[in-house]
DNA sequence: AAGTGAGTTGAATAGATGCTCAATTAATGC
DNA sequence: GCATTAATTGAGCATCTATTCAACTCACTT
């Protein structure tokens, strides 16, 4: 740790012309407020629901009840997907505790649907990852990248 | 695969009264429109974004980035994570690949700022993800979830 | 009540991922 | 040119994850 001060510190004199103790503190304070903006229950909390989306079996199954926009049988999305019963068992558990899908007992079936939340992270994803050339595009999207101004 | 289709017929029955093989071939159809209405490549791309953003290391990166609105050096991220320089690189080179942040270097000194894609995502993150209570809010976001029934 | 089919659960395992250490590249200063 | 510092790269390892199999629960049928 007091290595990475030192280097911060040689970084500010570089920046700011010189540097005192005072001026590494304060932008290691800023730093923190930085990343203090976020709550950490937050951060917990939404990575959860990427964990669960950063998985083909049930990215697939989120798109496609999306797609669908009204409620599927598991024996329907059965078909959608490579995956043992059992696996797709647990692809939408995960998905119901991140709170992507609803599930709902029918009868003998059972039928999931794609809740708010998964249809707001679909729409965005699908407006901002360009497909075009796969492993071409980084360097394309952030163009002139300037600050997210735009950000709504 | 014998064994899922007779399921599927039997759930059709019970929905659509009977169930001729025409109607069982149909369903599959109009399921596998819903999958592809999404291509694999598309699903694929945005799955490499997913899975960069799903990591504590990673996403703390992001968020730090994004709340910054502007280039931070990699001595200054090192302040914010609990990794190796090593560590801190690796995970970096990950978000680049992904374009989520983007690099520059200027002289001696390396320095990254979040791309709109990434203030898109983390955007819509902090808009649909409620933390209040974990395990509380799904059966909430879902309400009438209306459809979304533009599946073209 | 016994049987059957739909779906879930838990344990086990193969494979993926994240991190650190050591070595390396690139820029600056002597 | 040699030393120093910023940052990256690759190998190795420990951990986490995704999937499957087997056993189970619940609802419906007979």
């Amino acid at each position: 740790m007091a290595h990475a001060t030192e280097r911060l510190e040689r970084y500010l004199a570089d920046e700011l012309g010189e540097c005192r103790n005072e001026d590494v503190e304060r932008r290691l304070d800023e730093l923190g407020t930085l990343e203090a903006a976020v709550g950490a229950d937050r951060v917990a909390a939404e990575l959860d629901v990427l964990s669960a989306l950063a998985n083909e079996t049930r990215y697939t199954l989120v798109r496609v009840l999306v797609a669908a926009g009204e409620e599927l049988c598991v024996c329907e999305l059965n078909a959608v997907v490579d995956v043992t019963e059992s696996g797709l068992s647990h692809a939408l558990s995960a998905l119901v505790d991140s709170g992507l899908v609803s599930g709902r007992k029918d009868g003998r079936w059972k039928k999931y649907r794609a809740t708010n939340r998964a249809v707001a992270l679909v729409t965005v994803l699908d407006g901002s990852v360009s497909v075009s050339r796969e492993s071409d595009d980084r360097g394309n999207d952030d163009g002139e990248s300037d600050d997210g101004g735009s950000d709504e």
